[in-house]
DNA sequence: ATTAACTGTGTCCTCAGGACACTGTGTACG
DNA sequence: CGTACACAGTGTCCTGAGGACACAGTTAAT
Protein backbone atom coordinates (compact mmCIF):
# COMPACT_ATOMS: atom_id res chain seq x y z
CA UNK A 1 0.00 0.00 0.00
CA UNK A 2 2.44 2.63 1.14
CA UNK A 3 5.66 3.53 -0.72
CA UNK A 4 7.59 1.18 1.97
CA UNK A 5 9.62 -0.04 -0.84
CA UNK A 6 13.21 1.24 -0.10
CA UNK A 7 16.19 -0.55 -1.80
CA UNK A 8 18.77 1.09 0.18
CA UNK A 9 17.46 0.19 3.43
CA UNK A 10 16.97 -3.36 1.98
CA UNK A 11 20.08 -3.22 0.66
CA UNK A 12 21.62 -2.78 4.44
CA UNK A 13 19.43 -4.71 6.01
CA UNK A 14 20.56 -8.00 3.72
CA UNK A 15 24.52 -7.02 3.87
CA UNK A 16 24.67 -6.55 7.46
CA UNK A 17 25.01 -2.61 7.04
CA UNK A 18 22.75 -1.50 9.84
CA UNK A 19 23.74 0.94 12.66
CA UNK A 20 23.76 -1.03 16.17
CA UNK A 21 21.29 -0.41 18.74
CA UNK A 22 22.72 0.77 21.66
CA UNK A 23 20.39 3.09 23.70
CA UNK A 24 17.30 1.43 24.67
CA UNK A 25 16.12 -2.59 25.86
CA UNK A 26 17.10 -5.33 23.65
CA UNK A 27 15.13 -6.66 21.13
CA UNK A 28 13.91 -10.36 22.01
CA UNK A 29 14.66 -11.39 18.48
CA UNK A 30 17.38 -11.13 15.78
CA UNK A 31 16.76 -11.31 11.49
CA UNK A 32 17.74 -14.71 11.56
CA UNK A 33 15.43 -15.94 13.65
CA UNK A 34 12.45 -14.03 12.63
CA UNK A 35 13.71 -15.36 8.70
CA UNK A 36 13.87 -18.83 10.25
CA UNK A 37 10.43 -18.96 11.30
CA UNK A 38 9.01 -17.06 8.61
CA UNK A 39 10.56 -19.90 6.32
CA UNK A 40 9.41 -22.89 8.42
CA UNK A 41 5.99 -21.81 7.89
CA UNK A 42 6.24 -21.15 4.34
CA UNK A 43 7.79 -24.79 3.88
CA UNK A 44 5.02 -26.46 5.96
CA UNK A 45 1.74 -24.52 4.92
CA UNK A 46 2.75 -22.49 1.56
CA UNK A 47 4.32 -19.02 0.88
CA UNK A 48 0.64 -17.49 1.07
CA UNK A 49 0.48 -18.21 4.93
CA UNK A 50 3.17 -16.01 5.48
CA UNK A 51 1.58 -12.44 6.70
CA UNK A 52 2.80 -10.20 9.05
CA UNK A 53 0.27 -11.32 11.57
CA UNK A 54 1.23 -14.71 11.55
CA UNK A 55 4.92 -14.48 11.79
CA UNK A 56 4.35 -12.13 14.63
CA UNK A 57 1.79 -14.79 16.02
CA UNK A 58 4.36 -17.59 15.80
CA UNK A 59 6.83 -15.64 17.63
CA UNK A 60 4.64 -14.55 20.33
CA UNK A 61 4.42 -11.06 18.86
CA UNK A 62 2.01 -8.69 17.56
CA UNK A 63 2.24 -7.68 13.93
CA UNK A 64 3.01 -4.27 14.57
CA UNK A 65 6.49 -5.27 16.35
CA UNK A 66 7.46 -7.32 13.48
CA UNK A 67 7.96 -3.37 11.84
CA UNK A 68 11.01 -2.97 14.48
CA UNK A 69 12.49 -5.57 12.60
CA UNK A 70 11.72 -5.17 9.38
CA UNK A 71 10.27 -1.91 7.53
CA UNK A 72 7.45 -4.00 5.33
CA UNK A 73 6.76 -7.46 3.64
CA UNK A 74 9.09 -6.63 0.88
CA UNK A 75 12.18 -7.25 3.60
CA UNK A 76 10.92 -10.07 5.56
CA UNK A 77 10.93 -12.07 2.20
CA UNK A 78 13.93 -11.01 1.40
CA UNK A 79 15.57 -12.28 4.95
CA UNK A 80 13.73 -15.24 3.95
CA UNK A 81 14.91 -15.84 0.35
CA UNK A 82 18.50 -14.91 2.04
CA UNK A 83 17.69 -17.58 4.77
CA UNK A 84 16.62 -20.29 2.31
CA UNK A 85 19.01 -20.32 -0.68
CA UNK A 86 21.65 -21.96 1.61
CA UNK A 87 25.31 -22.20 0.10
CA UNK A 88 25.48 -23.53 -3.46
CA UNK A 89 26.93 -26.53 -4.05
CA UNK A 90 30.90 -27.47 -4.48
CA UNK A 91 31.81 -27.32 -7.77
CA UNK A 92 35.25 -28.59 -7.56
CA UNK A 93 34.73 -32.31 -7.95
CA UNK A 94 33.09 -31.74 -11.03
CA UNK A 95 35.57 -31.99 -14.33
CA UNK A 96 35.14 -29.66 -16.96
CA UNK A 97 32.52 -26.72 -17.61
CA UNK A 98 29.47 -28.96 -18.80
CA UNK A 99 30.13 -31.36 -15.49
CA UNK A 100 30.10 -28.35 -12.93
CA UNK A 101 26.99 -26.42 -14.67
CA UNK A 102 25.16 -29.80 -14.27
CA UNK A 103 26.04 -29.86 -11.06
CA UNK A 104 25.38 -26.38 -10.52
CA UNK A 105 21.99 -26.92 -11.31
CA UNK A 106 21.47 -30.14 -9.53
CA UNK A 107 22.17 -28.02 -6.23
CA UNK A 108 20.17 -25.39 -7.58
CA UNK A 109 16.71 -27.88 -7.84
CA UNK A 110 17.56 -29.54 -4.70
CA UNK A 111 17.77 -25.74 -2.90
CA UNK A 112 14.51 -25.57 -4.84
CA UNK A 113 13.01 -28.94 -3.76
CA UNK A 114 13.52 -28.04 -0.55
CA UNK A 115 11.66 -24.92 -0.10
CA UNK A 116 9.13 -25.09 -2.66
CA UNK A 117 8.20 -21.50 -2.81
CA UNK A 118 11.57 -19.99 -3.03
CA UNK A 119 11.54 -20.30 -7.19
CA UNK A 120 8.74 -18.12 -7.87
CA UNK A 121 9.52 -15.19 -5.06
CA UNK A 122 13.35 -15.52 -6.21
CA UNK A 123 12.39 -13.10 -9.64
CA UNK A 124 11.86 -10.05 -11.26
CA UNK A 125 13.62 -6.60 -9.92
CA UNK A 126 14.73 -7.19 -6.52
CA UNK A 127 17.92 -6.72 -4.19
CA UNK A 128 19.50 -9.63 -3.43
CA UNK A 129 21.10 -10.67 0.01
CA UNK A 130 24.69 -12.05 0.00
CA UNK A 131 23.98 -15.76 0.49
CA UNK A 132 21.83 -15.81 -2.57
CA UNK A 133 24.89 -13.67 -4.69
CA UNK A 134 26.90 -16.87 -3.75
CA UNK A 135 25.08 -18.92 -5.98
CA UNK A 136 25.46 -16.95 -9.73
CA UNK A 137 29.18 -16.87 -8.72
CA UNK A 138 29.61 -20.60 -8.16
CA UNK A 139 28.24 -20.86 -11.45
CA UNK A 140 29.80 -18.02 -13.09
CA UNK A 141 33.39 -20.16 -11.74
CA UNK A 142 32.16 -23.31 -13.71
CA UNK A 143 32.54 -21.02 -16.42
CA UNK A 144 36.03 -19.24 -16.00
CA UNK A 145 37.80 -21.89 -18.20
CA UNK A 146 35.73 -21.41 -21.13
CA UNK A 147 36.25 -18.75 -24.45
CA UNK A 148 32.91 -17.36 -23.52
CA UNK A 149 32.96 -13.20 -22.97
CA UNK A 150 31.99 -12.22 -19.65
CA UNK A 151 28.79 -11.41 -20.71
CA UNK A 152 28.10 -14.80 -22.11
CA UNK A 153 29.26 -16.61 -19.42
CA UNK A 154 26.49 -14.39 -16.96
CA UNK A 155 23.73 -15.46 -19.65
CA UNK A 156 24.81 -18.97 -19.77
CA UNK A 157 24.53 -18.79 -16.15
CA UNK A 158 20.92 -16.93 -16.17
CA UNK A 159 19.81 -19.78 -18.72
CA UNK A 160 20.54 -22.63 -16.30
CA UNK A 161 18.59 -21.02 -13.62
CA UNK A 162 16.11 -19.88 -15.72
CA UNK A 163 15.17 -23.62 -17.10
CA UNK A 164 15.40 -25.07 -13.60
CA UNK A 165 12.97 -22.13 -12.09
CA UNK A 166 10.80 -22.93 -14.97
CA UNK A 167 10.74 -26.73 -14.62
CA UNK A 168 10.16 -27.08 -10.90
CA UNK A 169 6.58 -27.25 -10.61
CA UNK A 170 3.53 -26.56 -12.08
CA UNK A 171 2.42 -25.05 -8.28
CA UNK A 172 5.23 -22.54 -7.88
CA UNK A 173 6.38 -21.40 -11.49
CA UNK A 174 6.43 -23.95 -14.46
CA UNK A 175 3.42 -23.83 -16.88
CA UNK A 176 3.56 -27.41 -16.87
CA UNK A 177 0.07 -27.16 -17.48
CA UNK A 178 -0.03 -30.06 -20.44
CA UNK A 179 1.71 -32.49 -17.83
CA UNK A 180 1.19 -32.20 -13.74
CA UNK A 181 -1.32 -29.73 -12.15
CA UNK A 182 -4.53 -29.62 -11.34
CA UNK A 183 -5.64 -28.08 -14.12
CA UNK A 184 -3.89 -30.88 -16.34
CA UNK A 185 -6.89 -33.16 -16.85
CA UNK A 186 -9.26 -30.65 -17.76
CA UNK A 187 -6.69 -29.27 -20.21
CA UNK A 188 -6.21 -32.80 -21.54
CA UNK A 189 -9.87 -32.80 -22.10
CA UNK A 190 -10.69 -29.97 -23.67
CA UNK A 191 -7.71 -30.81 -25.69
CA UNK A 192 -9.49 -34.10 -26.83
CA UNK A 193 -12.47 -32.43 -27.39
CA UNK A 194 -11.18 -29.92 -30.02
CA UNK A 195 -8.62 -32.12 -31.58
CA UNK A 196 -9.59 -30.67 -35.05
CA UNK A 197 -8.16 -27.35 -34.19
CA UNK A 198 -5.30 -28.78 -32.49
CA UNK A 199 -4.46 -32.04 -33.45
CA UNK A 200 -0.56 -31.67 -32.65
CA UNK A 201 -1.28 -30.69 -28.63
CA UNK A 202 -3.80 -33.30 -28.59
CA UNK A 203 -1.60 -35.92 -29.71
CA UNK A 204 1.21 -34.90 -27.84
CA UNK A 205 -0.78 -34.63 -24.52
CA UNK A 206 -2.39 -38.61 -25.51
CA UNK A 207 1.48 -40.10 -24.87
CA UNK A 208 3.14 -40.40 -21.40
CA UNK A 209 6.17 -38.87 -20.52
CA UNK A 210 9.55 -40.57 -20.55
CA UNK A 211 11.91 -37.84 -19.98
CA UNK A 212 11.32 -35.06 -18.11
CA UNK A 213 11.42 -31.43 -19.41
CA UNK A 214 13.92 -30.70 -17.00
CA UNK A 215 16.90 -33.03 -18.18
CA UNK A 216 15.97 -32.91 -21.84
CA UNK A 217 16.31 -28.58 -21.16
CA UNK A 218 19.60 -28.99 -19.81
CA UNK A 219 20.86 -31.25 -22.06
CA UNK A 220 19.57 -29.31 -25.20
CA UNK A 221 21.20 -26.06 -23.46
CA UNK A 222 24.32 -27.53 -22.59
CA UNK A 223 24.84 -29.07 -26.09
CA UNK A 224 23.68 -25.73 -27.15
CA UNK A 225 26.72 -23.90 -25.23
CA UNK A 226 29.07 -26.70 -26.00
CA UNK A 227 28.95 -25.94 -29.81
CA UNK A 228 29.44 -22.12 -29.06
CA UNK A 229 32.55 -23.07 -27.32
CA UNK A 230 33.96 -25.63 -29.35
CA UNK A 231 33.57 -23.54 -32.27
CA UNK A 232 35.30 -20.81 -30.23
CA UNK A 233 38.18 -23.01 -29.32
CA UNK A 234 38.43 -24.49 -32.70
CA UNK A 235 38.67 -20.70 -33.90
CA UNK A 236 41.11 -19.21 -31.33
CA UNK A 237 42.96 -23.16 -31.26
CA UNK A 238 43.35 -23.56 -27.54
CA UNK A 239 41.09 -24.69 -24.27
CA UNK A 240 39.88 -28.12 -23.53
CA UNK A 241 36.33 -29.01 -23.21
CA UNK A 242 34.62 -32.00 -22.01
CA UNK A 243 32.25 -33.08 -24.23
CA UNK A 244 29.35 -35.58 -23.61
CA UNK A 245 29.84 -38.73 -25.87
CA UNK A 246 27.66 -39.17 -28.53
CA UNK A 247 25.17 -42.21 -28.47
CA UNK A 248 25.45 -45.31 -30.37
CA UNK B 1 -10.58 -15.85 -0.35
CA UNK B 2 -12.87 -18.18 -0.42
CA UNK B 3 -13.12 -20.99 -2.76
CA UNK B 4 -14.21 -20.24 -5.72
CA UNK B 5 -11.23 -21.63 -8.05
CA UNK B 6 -13.49 -24.13 -9.87
CA UNK B 7 -11.64 -24.91 -13.04
CA UNK B 8 -14.56 -26.64 -14.67
CA UNK B 9 -16.55 -23.32 -14.86
CA UNK B 10 -13.43 -21.27 -16.29
CA UNK B 11 -12.76 -24.23 -18.80
CA UNK B 12 -16.55 -23.51 -19.63
CA UNK B 13 -16.19 -19.60 -20.01
CA UNK B 14 -12.80 -19.45 -21.66
CA UNK B 15 -13.81 -22.29 -24.53
CA UNK B 16 -17.57 -20.94 -24.66
CA UNK B 17 -19.26 -23.96 -23.46
CA UNK B 18 -21.94 -21.56 -20.83
CA UNK B 19 -25.49 -21.52 -21.45
CA UNK B 20 -27.30 -19.07 -23.20
CA UNK B 21 -29.06 -16.89 -21.21
CA UNK B 22 -32.40 -16.72 -22.31
CA UNK B 23 -34.85 -15.10 -19.52
CA UNK B 24 -34.05 -11.92 -17.84
CA UNK B 25 -32.71 -8.87 -19.07
CA UNK B 26 -29.94 -8.65 -21.54
CA UNK B 27 -26.51 -8.05 -19.61
CA UNK B 28 -25.65 -4.45 -20.52
CA UNK B 29 -21.78 -5.81 -21.68
CA UNK B 30 -20.38 -9.02 -22.35
CA UNK B 31 -17.18 -11.01 -21.79
CA UNK B 32 -14.71 -9.17 -24.71
CA UNK B 33 -15.91 -6.14 -23.37
CA UNK B 34 -15.00 -6.73 -20.10
CA UNK B 35 -11.68 -8.38 -21.37
CA UNK B 36 -10.71 -5.39 -23.47
CA UNK B 37 -11.01 -2.90 -20.68
CA UNK B 38 -9.14 -4.81 -18.35
CA UNK B 39 -6.34 -5.51 -21.01
CA UNK B 40 -6.46 -1.55 -21.32
CA UNK B 41 -5.98 -0.59 -17.92
CA UNK B 42 -3.29 -3.26 -16.72
CA UNK B 43 -1.07 -2.25 -20.25
CA UNK B 44 -1.53 2.10 -19.15
CA UNK B 45 -1.39 1.45 -15.41
CA UNK B 46 0.32 -1.83 -14.77
CA UNK B 47 -1.70 -5.18 -13.29
CA UNK B 48 -1.71 -3.83 -10.04
CA UNK B 49 -4.21 -1.62 -11.42
CA UNK B 50 -6.65 -4.29 -12.36
CA UNK B 51 -9.27 -4.66 -9.30
CA UNK B 52 -12.88 -6.15 -9.59
CA UNK B 53 -14.13 -2.44 -8.38
CA UNK B 54 -11.13 -0.56 -10.95
CA UNK B 55 -13.04 -2.56 -13.97
CA UNK B 56 -16.25 -2.19 -13.05
CA UNK B 57 -15.95 1.32 -12.46
CA UNK B 58 -14.22 1.66 -15.76
CA UNK B 59 -17.36 -0.06 -17.43
CA UNK B 60 -20.14 2.20 -15.08
CA UNK B 61 -20.76 -0.59 -12.66
CA UNK B 62 -20.84 -1.59 -9.74
CA UNK B 63 -18.09 -3.79 -8.60
CA UNK B 64 -20.15 -6.82 -7.69
CA UNK B 65 -22.27 -6.73 -11.04
CA UNK B 66 -18.62 -7.57 -12.47
CA UNK B 67 -19.28 -11.30 -10.61
CA UNK B 68 -22.47 -12.00 -12.77
CA UNK B 69 -19.79 -11.92 -15.68
CA UNK B 70 -17.14 -13.77 -14.10
CA UNK B 71 -16.75 -15.67 -10.99
CA UNK B 72 -14.02 -14.32 -9.63
CA UNK B 73 -10.63 -12.69 -10.26
CA UNK B 74 -9.11 -15.80 -11.50
CA UNK B 75 -11.78 -15.24 -13.99
CA UNK B 76 -11.03 -12.10 -14.89
CA UNK B 77 -7.84 -12.84 -15.37
CA UNK B 78 -8.20 -15.68 -17.59
CA UNK B 79 -10.38 -13.35 -20.33
CA UNK B 80 -8.30 -11.06 -20.07
CA UNK B 81 -4.69 -13.30 -20.94
CA UNK B 82 -7.20 -14.69 -23.48
CA UNK B 83 -8.01 -11.09 -25.19
CA UNK B 84 -4.31 -9.98 -25.18
CA UNK B 85 -2.33 -13.17 -26.82
CA UNK B 86 -3.83 -12.57 -29.98
CA UNK B 87 -2.89 -14.78 -32.01
CA UNK B 88 0.53 -16.43 -33.08
CA UNK B 89 2.62 -15.95 -35.76
CA UNK B 90 2.19 -17.60 -39.56
CA UNK B 91 5.60 -19.37 -39.68
CA UNK B 92 4.71 -20.82 -43.19
CA UNK B 93 7.26 -18.00 -44.53
CA UNK B 94 9.92 -19.45 -42.56
CA UNK B 95 11.84 -22.46 -44.24
CA UNK B 96 13.60 -24.98 -41.89
CA UNK B 97 12.60 -26.05 -37.89
CA UNK B 98 15.04 -23.19 -36.98
CA UNK B 99 13.60 -20.57 -38.73
CA UNK B 100 10.58 -21.53 -37.73
CA UNK B 101 11.09 -21.61 -34.39
CA UNK B 102 13.35 -18.32 -34.80
CA UNK B 103 9.71 -16.55 -35.85
CA UNK B 104 7.79 -17.92 -33.14
CA UNK B 105 10.41 -16.62 -30.24
CA UNK B 106 9.74 -13.38 -32.49
CA UNK B 107 6.35 -13.35 -32.24
CA UNK B 108 6.10 -14.22 -28.89
CA UNK B 109 8.68 -11.28 -27.86
CA UNK B 110 6.33 -8.96 -29.64
CA UNK B 111 3.12 -9.76 -27.93
CA UNK B 112 4.99 -9.87 -24.78
CA UNK B 113 6.11 -6.85 -25.56
CA UNK B 114 2.61 -5.25 -26.03
CA UNK B 115 1.71 -6.00 -23.16
CA UNK B 116 4.15 -6.29 -19.71
CA UNK B 117 1.50 -8.22 -17.71
CA UNK B 118 1.36 -11.35 -19.77
CA UNK B 119 4.17 -13.06 -18.98
CA UNK B 120 4.36 -12.96 -15.68
CA UNK B 121 0.51 -14.01 -15.61
CA UNK B 122 0.76 -16.76 -18.26
CA UNK B 123 2.46 -18.98 -15.75
CA UNK B 124 1.61 -21.92 -13.47
CA UNK B 125 -1.01 -24.15 -12.98
CA UNK B 126 -4.16 -22.97 -14.81
CA UNK B 127 -6.65 -23.27 -18.02
CA UNK B 128 -5.37 -21.53 -20.89
CA UNK B 129 -8.08 -20.86 -23.24
CA UNK B 130 -8.27 -21.40 -27.06
CA UNK B 131 -6.31 -18.79 -28.60
CA UNK B 132 -3.23 -18.55 -26.18
CA UNK B 133 -3.51 -22.79 -27.03
CA UNK B 134 -2.89 -21.83 -30.32
CA UNK B 135 0.08 -20.40 -29.29
CA UNK B 136 1.84 -24.20 -28.50
CA UNK B 137 0.09 -25.32 -31.35
CA UNK B 138 1.69 -23.17 -34.11
CA UNK B 139 5.40 -23.89 -32.08
CA UNK B 140 4.65 -27.34 -32.54
CA UNK B 141 3.74 -27.46 -36.50
CA UNK B 142 7.69 -25.92 -36.63
CA UNK B 143 8.89 -29.08 -35.23
CA UNK B 144 7.10 -32.10 -37.28
CA UNK B 145 9.54 -32.87 -39.94
CA UNK B 146 11.96 -32.91 -37.14
CA UNK B 147 13.34 -36.81 -35.69
CA UNK B 148 11.90 -35.39 -32.38
CA UNK B 149 9.47 -37.42 -30.09
CA UNK B 150 5.97 -35.45 -29.51
CA UNK B 151 7.32 -35.18 -25.99
CA UNK B 152 10.84 -33.70 -26.84
CA UNK B 153 9.06 -31.45 -29.55
CA UNK B 154 6.19 -29.95 -26.74
CA UNK B 155 10.03 -30.06 -24.32
CA UNK B 156 11.64 -27.70 -26.89
CA UNK B 157 8.78 -25.16 -27.32
CA UNK B 158 8.50 -24.71 -23.62
CA UNK B 159 12.31 -24.19 -23.42
CA UNK B 160 11.70 -21.74 -26.07
CA UNK B 161 9.04 -19.68 -24.23
CA UNK B 162 10.43 -19.89 -21.06
CA UNK B 163 13.53 -18.26 -22.39
CA UNK B 164 11.78 -15.74 -24.24
CA UNK B 165 9.63 -15.02 -20.80
CA UNK B 166 12.46 -14.95 -18.84
CA UNK B 167 14.48 -13.01 -20.66
CA UNK B 168 11.72 -10.38 -21.16
CA UNK B 169 12.12 -7.19 -18.80
CA UNK B 170 13.10 -7.34 -15.05
CA UNK B 171 9.89 -5.60 -14.30
CA UNK B 172 7.43 -8.39 -15.55
CA UNK B 173 9.17 -11.61 -14.87
CA UNK B 174 13.17 -11.47 -15.76
CA UNK B 175 15.41 -11.74 -12.80
CA UNK B 176 17.73 -9.83 -14.69
CA UNK B 177 18.89 -8.44 -11.99
CA UNK B 178 22.54 -6.91 -12.66
CA UNK B 179 21.95 -5.26 -15.55
CA UNK B 180 18.05 -3.95 -15.89
CA UNK B 181 16.07 -2.16 -13.01
CA UNK B 182 15.75 -0.15 -10.43
CA UNK B 183 17.80 -2.17 -8.03
CA UNK B 184 19.82 -3.06 -10.50
CA UNK B 185 22.38 0.15 -9.57
CA UNK B 186 22.43 -1.22 -5.60
CA UNK B 187 23.31 -4.43 -6.40
CA UNK B 188 26.24 -3.04 -8.52
CA UNK B 189 27.90 -0.70 -6.25
CA UNK B 190 27.25 -3.82 -3.54
CA UNK B 191 29.14 -6.32 -6.07
CA UNK B 192 32.22 -3.28 -5.88
CA UNK B 193 32.36 -3.08 -2.36
CA UNK B 194 32.52 -6.89 -1.73
CA UNK B 195 34.54 -7.76 -5.05
CA UNK B 196 36.91 -10.09 -3.10
CA UNK B 197 33.80 -11.81 -2.42
CA UNK B 198 32.20 -12.26 -5.52
CA UNK B 199 35.41 -11.52 -7.88
CA UNK B 200 33.70 -12.73 -11.32
CA UNK B 201 30.41 -11.18 -10.75
CA UNK B 202 31.89 -7.85 -10.12
CA UNK B 203 33.98 -7.93 -13.12
CA UNK B 204 31.39 -9.21 -14.81
CA UNK B 205 29.17 -6.53 -13.69
CA UNK B 206 31.21 -3.96 -14.60
CA UNK B 207 31.32 -4.47 -18.39
CA UNK B 208 28.91 -3.31 -20.44
CA UNK B 209 26.73 -5.47 -22.39
CA UNK B 210 27.18 -6.10 -26.13
CA UNK B 211 24.32 -8.41 -26.88
CA UNK B 212 21.31 -9.73 -25.33
CA UNK B 213 20.69 -12.58 -23.12
CA UNK B 214 17.66 -13.11 -25.37
CA UNK B 215 19.96 -13.41 -28.12
CA UNK B 216 22.59 -15.72 -27.21
CA UNK B 217 20.14 -17.51 -24.98
CA UNK B 218 18.32 -18.15 -28.02
CA UNK B 219 20.87 -19.23 -30.13
CA UNK B 220 22.64 -21.75 -27.34
CA UNK B 221 19.02 -23.11 -27.08
CA UNK B 222 18.40 -23.67 -31.03
CA UNK B 223 21.75 -24.79 -31.33
CA UNK B 224 21.60 -27.70 -28.65
CA UNK B 225 18.15 -28.57 -30.37
CA UNK B 226 20.15 -28.46 -33.75
CA UNK B 227 22.86 -30.74 -32.07
CA UNK B 228 19.97 -33.24 -31.10
CA UNK B 229 18.51 -33.39 -33.98
CA UNK B 230 21.24 -33.38 -36.39
CA UNK B 231 22.61 -36.36 -34.72
CA UNK B 232 19.17 -38.13 -34.69
CA UNK B 233 19.51 -37.44 -38.32
CA UNK B 234 22.43 -39.05 -38.87
CA UNK B 235 21.62 -42.10 -37.16
CA UNK B 236 18.04 -42.62 -38.86
CA UNK B 237 19.21 -41.49 -42.24
CA UNK B 238 16.57 -39.22 -43.67
CA UNK B 239 15.08 -35.74 -42.37
CA UNK B 240 16.78 -32.74 -43.72
CA UNK B 241 17.26 -30.20 -41.56
CA UNK B 242 18.45 -26.24 -41.56
CA UNK B 243 21.87 -25.69 -40.06
CA UNK B 244 23.10 -22.28 -39.04
CA UNK B 245 25.83 -21.20 -41.06
CA UNK B 246 29.21 -21.42 -38.99
CA UNK B 247 30.44 -17.91 -38.82
CA UNK B 248 34.16 -16.91 -39.94
C1' DA C 1 -50.85 -11.54 -17.24
C1' DT C 2 -47.93 -14.17 -14.61
C1' DT C 3 -43.79 -15.88 -13.24
C1' DA C 4 -39.28 -17.35 -13.29
C1' DA C 5 -34.74 -15.98 -14.46
C1' DC C 6 -31.77 -12.75 -14.71
C1' DT C 7 -29.06 -7.93 -14.17
C1' DG C 8 -27.41 -4.64 -11.30
C1' DT C 9 -27.19 -2.23 -6.37
C1' DG C 10 -26.05 -1.70 -1.57
C1' DT C 11 -24.44 -3.40 2.60
C1' DC C 12 -21.54 -6.24 5.14
C1' DC C 13 -17.59 -9.25 6.14
C1' DT C 14 -12.71 -10.93 6.22
C1' DC C 15 -8.14 -10.38 5.73
C1' DA C 16 -4.15 -8.16 3.92
C1' DG C 17 -0.43 -4.34 4.85
C1' DG C 18 0.59 -0.45 7.21
C1' DA C 19 0.48 4.40 9.94
C1' DC C 20 0.68 6.24 14.43
C1' DA C 21 0.36 7.34 19.18
C1' DC C 22 1.34 5.44 23.48
C1' DT C 23 3.46 2.62 27.35
C1' DG C 24 7.20 0.65 29.32
C1' DT C 25 12.17 -0.15 29.86
C1' DG C 26 16.97 0.02 29.88
C1' DT C 27 21.40 2.40 28.78
C1' DA C 28 24.40 6.38 28.29
C1' DC C 29 25.59 10.70 29.80
C1' DG C 30 25.57 14.89 32.57
C1' DC D 1 23.00 9.13 40.76
C1' DG D 2 19.44 10.51 38.31
C1' DT D 3 17.55 12.13 34.29
C1' DA D 4 16.72 12.08 29.52
C1' DC D 5 16.74 9.69 25.46
C1' DA D 6 16.28 5.76 22.49
C1' DC D 7 14.27 1.97 21.77
C1' DA D 8 10.83 -2.56 22.15
C1' DG D 9 6.38 -3.79 22.08
C1' DT D 10 1.02 -2.80 22.26
C1' DG D 11 -3.41 -1.17 20.69
C1' DT D 12 -6.19 1.32 17.66
C1' DC D 13 -7.32 2.87 13.28
C1' DC D 14 -7.20 3.19 8.18
C1' DT D 15 -7.16 1.67 3.34
C1' DG D 16 -8.03 -1.43 -0.16
C1' DA D 17 -8.44 -5.99 -1.75
C1' DG D 18 -11.84 -10.07 -2.80
C1' DG D 19 -16.12 -11.77 -1.95
C1' DA D 20 -21.04 -13.27 0.27
C1' DC D 21 -25.72 -12.09 0.25
C1' DA D 22 -30.19 -10.02 0.19
C1' DC D 23 -32.76 -7.04 -2.46
C1' DA D 24 -34.85 -4.08 -6.29
C1' DG D 25 -35.70 -3.75 -10.91
C1' DT D 26 -36.38 -5.85 -15.64
C1' DT D 27 -37.58 -8.86 -19.28
C1' DA D 28 -38.76 -12.86 -21.93
C1' DA D 29 -41.05 -17.38 -22.08
C1' DT D 30 -45.32 -19.55 -20.73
Amino acid sequence: MSANEDPRALAELLWGLRKPRIRGPRPAFDLARLADTAVKVADTEGLEAVSMHRIAAELGLTKMALYRYVNGKTELMAIMIEAAVGTPPDLSGAVGWRAKLEEYARGLSTAWRRHPWLPSVTVGDRVMGPRETAWPETALSALTDTPLTERERLDAVMMVSHHIRATHSAATQGTQTWTDGSAAPIMRDLLLLNASRFPLLATTVAIPSTTTTREFGLLALLDGLERIITQRTHNNGDEQTASRPDPP
